[in-house]
DNA sequence: TTGAAAGCGCTAACAC
DNA sequence: GTGTTAGCGCTTTCAA
């Protein structure tokens, strides 16, 4: 494998223009540029990153912490993250958690051993205290989940907005009984729950405790959450669904058991993935602009590699909105 | 930032016996070990990723080409992948190529700049010829698509086969004007292709030329593709829609111009994705193991990272079936 | 069982 | 404009 040397040596100059040329400084003549070139090439010669990192201290690679790639609200994020990346000569190091603690943990060391220049949460599993002291490390932004104590900036939705447009849309429909699903772990759940019930209380409606369920955003979970609700005594007659996997799942299992959505059940989901627009009836939903909070977020820590702030409390909140369709 | 020699000044010892402590050397006394764990965590000391790189000559990690996270077959795939690199302490680097030649090429040099150990096509844009090159700078799998030039290993499915299950189960079900689509740039696709119009000669039918589409694997792509169909004057009565998000389109399509599936037109899709059973009706498919291919191949890949089995051209084939639903 | 020393391949002062 | 040189942080002989 040829070295910077071996160019240096075959051109006749030292690795310091070699050098030079490799990273497009100015101030090298045109001929020895050539020259060079020609050398690279004559012995298929490529700098070694690792090489060039240790030198640089620096690794232009964001590493991006997902809950898992099979849920598609996340390939769409990242779809977003890249465009920006890519803009800017960064590359992302995709990292799936699995909604595991101690894995999210572990990806943090990314940043202490160097391997990556700055680390995006899209989720978060762990306490903000024990993530807090990685800040020092490098550039932190959260997209999607959040946390207010957390003094890193945020690119997020306003979630009491958007559930609570989803949860009104089901009162204008007469829905008085209404399920609920979502987790009440991150701040992102907790206020998707406030916002729905602020819908509720507004309308004097009351909650009951039986139709709040916390599985994970995934089809299987409609499917089994549904279930459950057909084996309640005091059926709700529309639900939150949280997700649009979770609705889709829940229209598919309630139709195999002989319900219409929505004449027996309405059913409203959340992010407006494609799938929404497969079911049929087509999911309702409050719909998320996943590919452009990627791209602000990319936009964001960008602005943080280059001008160093580090510390900044910068919070972008992007629109959300209700994307009326058939199943409600 | 602490250094390797830092901790070593700390704990009394040299640079050598912190760096044996590091990557769990034997011959180092347990009083030692002890001084060096805690000269650690008193300066929150983590080795140099980079550093121990170029010194090792070695990433750990692999490179994943996949065209694009959002078609949900590829994170499956990762999911297999990930399962056994996290074993073998291997790191995933995931690509997407959007299905652009210069970019996948591009990746290529991931390999030449010793960024990563190995790499993975999941799909090819460019000719084998072209890539055969790079082989010289680490191995390089084919998982999914595969070309009979390469002389690397191969983890597959019989495609053939798969395609002549599908046709097959249509022909059985009284059709004869059938529809297909998929592309026909990759070996993939042109042996899907070959058990296609096998199936069909077999039972003496013959094939429209109108009939044959090659849009890409979305579900916009099957919408649009419904469309064409309606606007022909002689139209199929079935179609083998190449891959699930298709067939999903198409149905859905399908349903808005007031046709029934399948009494109107039957529909076969491809993978076994989780879509194909939320459809109304639900989509019969040929199923791909999705999850077990990428696990046999990133096995590959771990052997030939410890055996240097530079150029075994071994060939992994894993089976597929037809899934029958009620969409035919 | 430990330490000294060489060197992985590169970039960036600094000097000319 | 170009070369010399120091050194990024680590691992691994080699010798003791």
């Amino acid at each position: 494998m040829a070295t910077i040397e071996d160019v240096a040596k075959l051109a006749g100059l030292s690795r310091s223009t070699v050098s030079r040329v490799i990273n497009n400084h100015p101030y090298v003549t045109e001929r020895k540029k050539q020259l060079v070139y020609q050398a690279m090439k004559e012995l298929d010669y490529y700098p070694n990153s690792s090489a060039q990192r240790l030198r640089k201290q620096r690794t232009d690679t964001i590493a991006v912490l997902v809950p898992s790639l099979t849920n598609p609200f996340f390939p769409f994020l990242i779809e977003g993250l890249e465009i920006v990346a890519v803009e800017n000569g960064l590359q992302l190091l995709i990292c799936q958690t699995h909604q595991n603690k101690t894995k999210e943990y572990n990806y943090l060391q990314l940043l202490q051993t160097k391997q990556v220049d700055g680390l995006i949460f899209t989720s978060l599993e762990n306490d903000w205290a024990s993530i807090a002291p990685f800040k020092e490390s490098g550039p932190i932004i959260m997209c999607n989940e959040y946390r207010s104590e957390a003094t890193i900036p945020v690119v997020r939705l306003d979630q009491v907005k958007g559930s609570y447009l989803g949860a009104k849309h089901l009162i204008e429909n007469g829905h008085k009984k209404i399920a609920y699903c979502g987790s009440n772990k991150g701040e992102l759940g907790m206020d998707r729950q406030k916002g729905f019930l602020a819908a509720l209380s507004e309308s004097n409606i009351e909650m009951n405790s039986q139709w709040i369920f916390r599985d994970n955003p995934s089809i299987e979970s409609g499917k089994k959450i549904l279930r459950a609700i057909l084996s309640l005594e005091d059926k709700p007659t529309a639900i939150f669904a949280g997700s649009d996997e979770v609705g889709a799942g829940m229209i598919k299992e309630a139709k195999i058991h002989g319900l219409n959505i929505p004449e027996d059940l309405a059913v409203i989901g959340f992010d407006d993935l494609p799938v929404a627009q497969l079911m049929e009836p087509a999911l309702t939903t409050v719909k998320q602009p996943i590919n452009e909070m990627g791209q602000k977020t990319m936009e964001m820590m960008v602005s943080m590699l280059t001008n160093q702030d580090k510390s900044i409390k910068n919070v972008v909140e992007l629109p959300i909105e209700l994307i009326k369709r058939e199943s409600v």
